[in-house]
RNA sequence: GGGCGGUUAGCUCAGUUGGUUAGAGCAUCUGGUUUACACCCAGAGGGUCGGGGGUUCGAGUCCCUCACCGCCCACCA
């Protein structure tokens, strides 16, 4: 047993415990002998490397650690890894801006290339100036760069005391998890369910890569309603509203709703845009809104998605006229015949949006083809998450895996996955719901950046050199992982790289979600480690944050419906999000942030994870940072945990003793009822109710228990002394091990002064551990000798005197069964209110209440 | 426009299938205590449960409706 410390604190103990439990392999997963049945896995959130960890972070991964720590108490071999994710654009800008240099898929791998550390390369921030290298050696920076803040983010999750397997790590950009994407990637092209199309394709012109789906956001701009005059077939005018008149030249329809009387008469004719004097089809179609502007739309290729939807529909011609940089291409689209049409596009031709459209602004004007004022609008407009300028349109040849969106059977299927999965809360499987059925396209997941698992395909070249797309050649399974820029494809050699008759690569790599959405099979040695994937999947868990249903797990659950035909895992607990004092999600740009390192520094790791414990999963929790009332409770109990301990182990302890008191036997019975009702909780995911009942019923077990019990227990050796320590050690053993998930540190530090092994790998206590010979005993003794001693303080307290302060004699008053069980505890309340004549009375009816006092000695 | 969650004491939140007088912690106030713990102990005050309507013997809890806060989705000319 180890010296009980004079004066317990907490400092120092996340350092001591950390490095015990890292030797002695306290959370290591043991697959040996296990079944699948033995395993509780988790599949653990990999946080982004290149971002840097927040209060978010730390509530929600504790949330994953207490049941972590109650499963693993269970007897289950808890499979607790921890990804980065290293993968994608956040690394690759930093990669850029940290060394200079930037990347060029064209250019072959030079192994001997050492990055520029020099203070020049914090200096060549424009793309012009940076050093191009090639995919593989830029990669390899990203790798060497994120290497360091993993480093980082791991010291700071062992401080919190996540129970992680540190040996269970990976990596979204190793070599492995490139293995895996492709290797999933390839049977997806196998199954025929990653496919090519060229295709209208949402668009960022800043970093001039596809964005998909999931990675859209509505952002109200300012935008203005210009009035346009086109011209109908019989020559009179055609009043238009758009936002957009830049893309007149890309106009290539008008259309109206099919009941609009006003334009019912028009269906089937042709119409004349102005300035350009195209004949463009006027259609009838019932996206078009009446009340909309004029009620009629001009349709261009393409201003927004309805567009699209038109230009699909209606199979309307295309007339391109933006690139891929968000300008306008060089070339007039075809239908601009007249010499002034061509002369007015030559005027905008490489302008960017804005510019041109002042000057079509300006030509619509002169022409007086602009009617009206220009009306002010503010209107959501679609952006990348990550992006600052509006999404244009382009059409484009990119890669798609199905997901639903056009597959029926494959979207039923999806939606009955997420019927069988338990949410954590519930409702939240009402967002996954909504999400796949408002699919509306594939998952695009080809990107034209750089730093990413490549998208593992090469195309044949004909004999003029141009690309057969449609005929892409997929590499085996067992050459994976490869570069198509640098690798050659089965049956080509490297010569014929881009000549006629040979071959050229994908240069497009992957969303980085194509690499998360396989977290399981990457955690789980999928086609890597066959035991181990048995072992661990489906997973028991996916903890994750309500923002990513739509991304994250939407796109796991499907790649593992794909794969697999099933459910990824079995439940899945959504946090909620930290607030500010004003309901705001906490942001850096309002200065409120307060890092995870200064809190842990602060408050301690106990304390920082009782604060996060005590909100539930799903609920955003406010955190005001000038008043952390929560860590200042969750530090007083982590102290309070150090010194009741102390206090209870310096009794003399009879090991052979048996726990015979009535009240004694009474405390253990109530704390049955805890136990019951922790486990309970735990077992739905319920940690911050586990921890509720567990300290309201600890704080109880000090003030009361302890007070009514410590005279007896500090006296002479005798049955009753033996008993009350004996019972005062029982219950220490379980508090402390209902509260281990919540206060890993402090627990530990207690349990190691008396019992031999870690708290938590110790057994979750059960009601078995507290039965005794005398199972007659119930709680309800316990429960009057709370009510007796809230009228005994009370008394003292109404004539402001000491608790110590002796009373002559005091008459507690009660019905028949408090009576009983208060004469069965008689001389321990006699003690704690150092009372000298106690009188205990029956009375039908009554409720328990002092009586009689007479503090005169 | 559709959907989800929330609105309970000054603050942060519990309130299980409708059932005595609506709870806890913090904060406030009044006392006490210095051989486990002042990061302690005892006690007090404080709420028309967002508004309105309904069902019921009985509603914080069920139904309708409105308001406000947060979030998700939507075809945004």
């Amino acid at each position: 047993m180890a010296n009980i410390p004079d004066k317990p604190k907490l400092e120092g103990l996340e350092e001591k415990w950390n490095e015990v439990w890292e030797q002695d392999n306290t959370y290591a997963f043991d697959p040996e002998g296990a079944t699948r049945e033995d395993v509780y896995s988790i599949d653990t959130p990999p946080p982004t490397a290149s971002g840097s960890l927040h209060v978010g972070h730390v509530f929600s991964y504790t949330h994953t650690d207490t049941q972590a720590r109650y499963q693993r108490m269970l007897g289950k071999r808890v499979f607790y890894p921890m990804g980065w994710d290293d993968n994608g654009l956040p690394t690759e800008r930093r990669v850029q801006n940290y060394y200079g240099v930037r990347c060029d898929p064209s250019l072959p791998y030079d192994s001997g290339f050492m990055p520029p550390v020099d203070d020049q390369a914090k200096k060549r921030s424009r793309i012009e100036d940076q050093v191009p290298v090639s995919r593989k050696n830029f990669t390899h920076l990203c790798e060497e760069l994120t290497l360091e803040d993993e480093k980082q983010f791991e010291s700071l999750w062992r401080t919190l005391g996540l129970s992680v397997d540190w040996k269970q790590t990976y990596r979204t950009i190793s070599d492995d998890s490139i293995k895996t994407s492709q290797l999933a990637f390839v049977r997806n092209i196998k199954r025929g369910e990653a496919y090519q199309a060229e295709a209208p394709t949402l668009w960022d012109v800043t970093f001039r890569t596809a964005v998909a789906q999931a990675e859209l956001e509505d952002r109200e701009q300012a935008g203005a309603y210009h009035t346009l005059e086109f011209t109908l077939a019989d020559g009179e005018s055609l009043l238009i509203d758009t936002t957009r008149p830049e893309l007149l030249a890309a106009c290539v329809a008008v259309v109206a709703h099919p009941d609009d009387e006003r334009y019912k008469s028009l269906f089937g004719t042709s119409v004349r845009t102005p300035l350009f004097d195209v004949d463009v089809p006027f259609i009838a179609h019932p996206l078009a809104q009446p009340d909309k502007g004029t009620g009629v739309a001009m349709v261009c290729t393409f201003g927004d998605v309805t567009d699209v939807i038109w230009w699909r529909e209606l199979r309307l011609t295309t007339r391109p006229v933006l690139g891929f940089d968000g300008r306008f291409l060089n070339d007039p689209p075809a239908g601009l015949e007249s010499s002034d049409a061509r002369e007015l596009y030559s005027k905008i031709a490489g302008k960017t949006v804005f510019s041109g459209r002042q000057t079509i602004v300006e030509a619509l004007k002169a022409a007086q083809k602009l009617k009206g004022e220009i009306r002010s609008i503010t209107h959501p407009v679609k952006f990348f998450e990550k992006g600052d300028k509006p999404l244009e349109i382009v059409s484009t040849r990119q890669w798609y895996i199905k997901n639903g969106a056009h597959d029926e059977a494959l979207r039923e299927r999806l939606l009955e996955h997420g019927k069988d999965l338990n949410w954590h809360p519930d409702f939240m499987r009402v967002r996954y719901q909504n999400w796949v059925e408002g699919l509306s396209g594939d998952w695009l997941i080809s990107r034209q950046r750089f730093f990413g698992v490549p998208l593992p395909v090469w195309y044949p070249l004909d004999e003029t050199g141009n690309p057969v797309f449609d005929n892409p050649i997929v590499p085996e399974e067992s050459a994976l992982p490869i570069d198509p820029s640098t690798d050659t494809p089965n049956g080509y050699f490297e010569e014929q790289r881009d000549h006629p008759g040979g071959f050229t690569a994908e240069v497009d790599v992957m969303d980085t979600w194509a690499t998360s959405s396989l977290t399981p099979m990457l955690a789980g040695g999928w086609e890597r480690d066959p035991k181990l994937f048995e072992l661990t999947f489906p997973f028991d868990l996916r903890p994750q944050g309500q923002d990513i249903i739509r991304t994250w797990l939407f796109s796991t659950l499907l790649r593992s419906e794909l794969e697999t035909g099933q459910l990824p895992w079995k439940h899945t607990g959504i946090s909620g999000w930290i607030l500010d004092p004003d309901r705001k999600k906490m942001s850096k740009s309002k200065g409120n942030v307060v890092t995870p390192a200064a809190m842990l520094e602060q408050h301690g790791a106990d304390a920082v994870r009782y604060w996060a414990s005590s909100s539930k999963l799903g609920v955003d929790a406010s955190f005001d940072p000038q008043q952390p009332t929560q860590m200042k409770i969750g530090r007083r109990l982590a102290i309070k945990v150090l010194n009741a301990s102390k206090f209870t182990l310096s009794f003399d302890y009879d090991p052979t003793a048996t726990i015979s008191e009535a009240i004694d036997l009474s405390m253990l019975a109530s704390l049955k009822e805890v136990i019951s009702t922790a486990t309970t909780a735990f077992d739905h995911y319920d940690h911050a109710k586990a921890l509720e009942v567990t300290e309201t019923s600890f704080w109880e077990f000090c003030d009361d228990y302890l007070e009514l019990v410590k005279e007896r227990a500090r006296g002479e050796a005798s049955e009753e002394q033996a008993s009350a320590v004996a019972a005062l050690r029982s219950a220490l053993s379980i508090y402390l091990r209902l509260l281990a998930p919540f206060i890993p540190y402090a627990t530990e530090e207690t349990w190691s002064w008396f019992q031999s092994g870690s708290v938590h790998t110790a057994q979750w206590p059960t009601a078995e551990m507290l039965n005794f010979d005398d199972d007659k005993v119930t709680a309800d003794i316990y429960e009057s000798v709370s009510e007796a001693l809230i009228g005994i303080r009370g008394t003292k307290t109404s004539a402001k005197v000491s608790q110590r302060t002796p009373i002559k004699f005091l008459q507690l008053k009660g019905d028949k069964k408090q009576i009983e069980h208060l004469l069965l505890v008689k001389s321990d309340l006699q003690n704690v209110g150092a009372i000298e004549t106690l009188d205990l009375v029956e009375e039908e009816g009554s409720i328990l209440k002092v009586s009689t006092v007479d503090l005169e000695m």
